[in-house]
DNA sequence: TACACAATACCGACTAGTTGGTATGTTTTA
DNA sequence: TAAAACATACCAACTAGTCGGTATTGTGTA
């Protein structure tokens, strides 16, 4: 089926992230993304000058499509601080369903896969990653000040270190095959939050 | 250590670990690998009935190499459970210098890339980390009946979520070009199991 | 409205090189 | 002396990327 004019730049970037996420950038062949987009190679060299810059697009794409959808979700109504962060905990829960490929990360299984080989894809993997930290931060920091941390807690490193647990909870779950690991993993986080910030009655 | 084979299959293991950490498996060609290892293609199909049967035997190999690595360490010498686990610890913050590649993990590194289009990478790279857990899991068990937890905190559970944390910070590192991000999260696990076990006097 | 014209979007055959893997040897070792 | 260990030459399939061409769209002018 030929391409319907303007949105073949659209229709690879989203190829891209569902090939990539199901078997890595470099499994993933430049003709397969073509025919998954139902594009041709023309089309591809014409938005994209090589099969890294795609990658690199996909992941700025990636960071539009997943910041989009953390800024929309209910998660935030919450007035404090810290319980929009656990608010947020339980929508990562949530997403945590269906097939594996589906509910992992693009920016991290490529930054694991090409921080080495492509500067522009593992600057904007890791940006996205970053970014998203960045305004977890944010909440953090506003619960820090609220209601205090042990020195050297910052609402950034906690936002890091969030990405870090999920990051390594999607990895287990493609050893197991489903999205248990996340599920626990999100527990054990939850619960170093909730002792954190001294509200273990919470649990 | 099983010594199967001359050592161009030991030379093609080591190979393997080192090139996949860099640039990942499909990125990593056979030719490639029979260059760093000094051998040619007739050695490499003589050992390895395929570049997937090297994939899973690195895997392995890992597994061996590692575990020995840990077997061999001097926190194993604590006679109280958790004072191991948390020596443990202070062992992998000491093992995170120097090249990212050189301190990151083979078998998360495949079972990120693998664990769709190949069975026995998956399976060998995951039963690497799900075997590193279960032998965590003794000492905090021992820890657990100790010292008590939680209901629903187990000793596996608390292993597999060590190993999802640093899995996680090494993309992180990954993204950053040094292993800050390591450090960081293994602080913040410390600060999770000394408030976990009613520790907070050795923070 | 109509038309010219340029820019963009897209096509698909082609290429030079690489890929994993094989077939057929020769050398080493037990 | 048989088997295991390794080497060399080779192949069909696939790789990212190119190139000359066509279709579509946007814009300025009359």
């Amino acid at each position: 089926m030929p391409a319907k004019g303007g949105n073949a730049r659209a229709k690879l970037l989203d190829a891209a992230i569902a090939l990539v996420r199901q078997q890595g950038f470099s499994a993933t062949s430049v003709d397969q993304l073509c025919q998954m987009a139902g594009v041709t190679k023309g089309a591809f060299f014409h938005h994209f000058a090589s099969k890294d810059a795609l990658g690199a697009a996909a992941a700025d794409h990636w960071t539009e499509t997943s910041s989009a959808l953390f800024l929309e979700a209910d998660y935030n109504r919450h007035d404090d601080p810290l319980d929009r962060y656990l608010a947020y905990l339980d929508f990562r829960d949530e997403l945590a369903t269906g097939e594996v490929a589906e509910f992992t990360c693009y920016a991290g299984t490529s930054l694991q896969e090409c921080y080495d080989s492509s500067d522009a894809i593992r600057d904007a993997a890791y940006q996205s990653i970053a970014g998203h930290s960045a305004r977890l931060a944010e909440d953090l920091d506003q619960a820090i000040a609220r209601y205090g941390a042990p020195e050297g807690v910052t609402g950034l490193s906690l936002g890091l270190y969030t990405q870090a647990v999920l990051q390594g909870a999607f990895i287990l779950a493609k050893g197991q095959g489903n999205a248990g690991p996340v599920h626990d993993a999100i527990g054990h986080l939850r619960r170093y939050i909730l002792m954190l910030f001294d509200r273990t009655d919470g649990m």
